[in-house]
RNA sequence: GCCGGGGUGGCGAAAUCGGUCAAACGCGCCUGACUUAAAAUCAGGUGUCCCCUCUGGGGGCAUGAGGGUUCGACUCCCUCCCCCGGCACCA
């Protein structure tokens, strides 16, 4: 059993024994029952937009049809499911998987069987990647028909590596002329295109599928539905054929249930028990969880690991203590890691996974950071979960993370860090060398958190030096005398802009830079006078704000300025009044050019503004004399005059 | 090809609802102070082009390219180019 990317070229990366496909029976989650959910919730939970519509990719809802088509000589009805119902009458032919269960069907009644199997042989062998790297198209006429329940036509049914069992239903009906791939098959075998869409001008197109819709458009060739548009064409072509029993409206999904059993060691053992006389049975809800066994070998040999502890898989049936066997397969890790937060919250609880009263006190998780690797496997899988364990009543709510924060990757040289490529920085040096704060001041402030990150080691220096010329200032402060009084002026109102701008920036922004930014702001003032009486409340905002970022740090310069346990300290409150200023910089600016600036007291009404604007001297100079044909102006702001 | 995110000084970046000469904060660089010298530290300067009566003052141009909307656009709209990430025969 191996994964994928463990496969070289066809062969085992370590032993090197021939990779061969099984059919294996597994354990499935029915993520598909959750589909429509997971797509139309999505508006409840405030996640990034990448991730989302990868999600929405990787679940792939479409709406189309599904057409059934008649194989005479079989007396089967096949059904497809398209998108283009509209597109029906141009179908030339017919094409199904190769691992479609009729290419057996048809094979053993055809005079070319041997022929047909040997294909779909080699074809379904073909993997993913392989397959869709392919250059051309591959396929065979398998003889048979299947017909056209619009018109009765007989289609040739081919058997095509293009056409994956997987989606809709393993069956196309082809239109060449307005989809690409059966354009691209019929030309390589001479299969005929008749286009049923065009322009109303009439204009066939010249060379390959036309699959674009134009406002224009219109069905032809299509008996009594052309001259329709192609939307309404698509509804009365499946209106027609349910009437007729022959189709329906249907939706498909790209999302595939969740095959969850792995042939590996380190996972949940599967709680279920084969009996012959009862069939699988569930372990009794007393009996869980079930344990991993011990064993030697954790390697699969032609069966799971676990199958090598024989005395642990020989076990009596819950049901009637007949001879049972326990299920070898094991689950797959995402399993864990789709409700592990749930544990978290009631760690110690030896009765059951969690108490659901305590997951409904802390859950749903309010903000949860990782990569966006997860996007959709942990992160969908969850969701999942989160549905599916509210349905039966363990818990009381349906998303698991309120809020998602995609951190970017830190890259060097280009590309992200990882082992595989040995560019990889190690923390534990650059800590020694400048600290863990440094470190982490700096790596929050060298751009935007959700954005990759070039490592570059010459501005980790900068940072070193910001937090030497925090602690000596607020050193300073700390051997002055608090002053008496209430206290005010620039560096107190700087202050509390400061609180203000960093508790917006890390609460609602996430703007973790600019927060950091600003604290140096704050330090900028602060540092040329520690002497002013507003020193110590200044030096005390800067080191509560940088806590997060630096929070040893900020322990310690905590206790310089005399106090203890900043951690339990309340975030610093800004004071609104304190942001209030009596007089603003007016902007002047003539045809939206600014031509001067001046301080206004805050109440000076519009009307003033208009003329102190047009008093100006230098506002004057470039009104060169014409009369002003209309003024904006912007409150608090500025006043645009216009020529 | 489709979807998502980007493109702003020498570099990382900022500009939060269309409104303060776009570039905060930091790096780098330049000048100066301190020093025998260097490092460290401190002070000042640093988009670009041009003009003037030049220790100062004034103006033009600048946010990937080109158009548009607007009194006013890094911000909104259209077309295109480039970079990063995801998906990719999904009927």
């Amino acid at each position: 059993m191996l994964a994928n990317e463990q496969v070289r070229e066809g062969h085992c990366e370590y032993c090197g024994t021939e990779v061969e496909a099984r059919m294996m029976e597994q354990w499935f989650f029915r993520t598909t029952a959750y589909a429509d959910e997971l797509l139309d919730s999505m508006g409840e939970i405030k996640w990034p937009e990448r991730i989302l519509a990868m999600q929405r990719h990787w679940i792939g809802r479409s709406h189309g049809a599904e057409i059934v088509f008649r194989i005479d000589e079989l007396a089967v009805d096949v059904p497809v499911f398209t998108t283009r119902a509209d597109t029906l009458f141009g179908a030339t032919f017919f094409v199904i998987a190769p691992e479609h269960p009729l290419v057996e069907q048809l094979a053993e009644r055809s005079p070319r069987g041997d022929e047909i199997r040997a294909y779909a042989k080699v074809a379904g062998a073909k993997r993913g990647e392989e397959r869709a790297a392919a250059v051309e198209k591959t396929g065979v006429d398998t003889g048979f028909h299947a017909t056209n329940p619009v018109n009765g036509e007989r289609l040739p049914i081919w058997v095509a590596d293009y056409v994956l069992m997987e989606y809709g239903t393993g069956a196309v009906m082809a239109v060449p002329a307005h989809d690409e791939r059966d354009y691209e098959f019929a030309r390589k075998f001479g299969l005929p295109v008749r286009t049923v869409v065009a322009s109303a001008d009439g204009e066939p197109p010249e060379e390959g599928a036309y699959s674009a819709h134009t406002d224009d458009e219109r069905l032809v060739n299509s008996d009594r539905f052309s001259g329709l548009s192609a939307p309404e064409g698509a509804n009365a072509i499946v209106e027609w054929l349910e009437g007729q029993g022959k189709g329906k409206p249907a939706v498909s999904y790209r999302l595939r249930d969740w095959g969850f059993s792995r042939q590996r060691y380190w996972g949940c053992p599967i709680p279920v028990v084969y009996c012959d006389a009862c069939g699988i049975v569930p372990v009794p809800e007393s009996e869980l969880p079930v344990l991993l066994p011990e064993i030697d070998d954790y390697r699969p040999h032609g069966e799971a690991p676990l199958a090598q502890a024989v005395d642990w898989m020989r076990v009596p049936c819950p049901g009637c203590g007949g001879e049972g066997r326990r299920e070898a397969d094991t689950m797959d890790t995402f399993v864990d890691s789709s409700w592990y937060f749930l544990r978290y919250c009631d760690p110690r609880n030896d009765e059951a996974p969690f108490d659901r009263e305590i997951v409904d006190y802390w859950c749903p998780v309010d903000q949860y950071t990782g990569g966006v690797d997860h996007a959709v496997m942990h992160l969908i899988y969850a969701r999942f979960f989160m549905k599916a364990l509210n349905d039966i009543g363990l818990v009381g709510f349906r998303e698991p993370f309120r809020k998602f924060f995609a951190n970017g990757w830190v890259q060097l040289g280009g590309s992200k860090m990882s082992k595989s490529k040995g560019n990889v920085l190690g923390p534990d040096e650059l800590i020694d060398m400048y600290g863990a704060d440094a470190l982490r001041l700096y790596m929050l402030f060298i751009g935007p958190a959700d954005q990759d990150m070039e490592w570059t080691e010459s501005g980790i220096e900068g940072m070193t030096r910001f937090v030497r010329r925090l602690w000596r200032a607020v050193g300073e402060v700390a051997e002055r005398a608090p002053a008496d009084g209430p206290i005010g002026g620039p560096l107190a109102r700087k202050a509390h802009e400061t609180i203000a701008r960093v508790t917006d920036d890390i609460g609602r922004r996430e703007s973790f830079n600019t927060a950091i930014a600003a604290v140096m702001e704050l330090l900028n003032e602060l540092a040329p006078r520690t002497d002013d009486p507003a020193a110590r409340f200044a030096a005390e905002s800067a080191v509560g704000l940088i806590q997060p970022y630096a929070p040893h740090l900020a322990e310690e310069l905590w206790a310089t300025l005399g106090h203890e346990r900043l951690w339990e300290q309340p975030w610093p409150v800004h004071d609104p009044a304190m942001l209030v200023h009596d007089t603003f910089e007016l902007v002047v600016q003539v045809n939206g050019k600014v031509r001067d600036r001046f301080e206004v007291p805050a109440d000076t009404p519009e009307n003033e503004l208009i003329e102190r604007a047009k008093a100006s001297p230098r506002v004057q100079a470039h009104l060169d004399g014409k009369t002003v044909r209309k003024a904006i102006v912007v409150p608090r702001k500025l006043v645009n005059l216009v020529v």
